[in-house]
DNA sequence: GCCAACGTTGGC
DNA sequence: GCCAACGTTGGC
């Protein structure tokens, strides 16, 4: 099963969102971005992901959550209402994808940026490159257990 | 709030 | 297809 990682800022969606509801879900929804919406497309019921707070106090990974239920059509670009509309997509042919998420747990400790970044394994994370500002990519095997391999201290 | 880096848009 | 202008992201 394939590891992915997605940003959120916590005052949208946090690792607390989901704990809150830990049998529910929450559609990953909005994604306005090529590349992104990819990724997106590619996630599969059971895949794990972890969470990354973004525009915070406190950035870095908070938890891992859970792929529910794989791609399906955003909702929101249908809706004239929502900030997420995109009048040139379609219902024959949707142009923006979501999945829903369910919590897994919460990281015994947030792991920052500063961390994610002094580790060699994550060199290629898109994450800690220069200037991505990519808000959903893949982690390899390596780089998930590199992640988790981090002590808690 | 600043601003660098990046993606998208649209005129030509 | 080029590229300037603009909007967004996201760390600091």
């Amino acid at each position: 099963m394939a590891k992915w990682l997605i940003k959120s800022e916590p005052s949208e969606c946090g690792i607390d969102d989901f704990a809150r509801d830990p049998d529910g879900f929450i559609p990953w929804d909005g994604v306005r971005n090529y590349q992104a919406r990819n990724f997106l497309a590619q996630m599969a019921e059971g895949d794990e992901v972890f969470l990354y707070h973004s525009s915070c106090k406190h950035i870095g990974i908070a938890g891992i959550v859970r792929v529910v239920r794989g791609a399906y059509p955003d909702p929101l670009q249908f809706d004239p209402e929502s900030h997420y509309h995109d009048p040139k997509s379609t219902r024959d042919k949707p142009r923006w994808q979501a999945v829903d998420m369910q919590f897994v747990s919460r990281l015994p400790r947030l792991i920052s940026l500063d961390r994610l970044k002094s580790l060699p394994a994550l060199a290629e994370l898109p994450l800690v490159r220069r200037g991505s500002r990519l808000s959903v990519m893949p982690v390899s095997e390596a780089e998930w257990q590199a992640i988790l391999a981090l002590p808690n201290g």
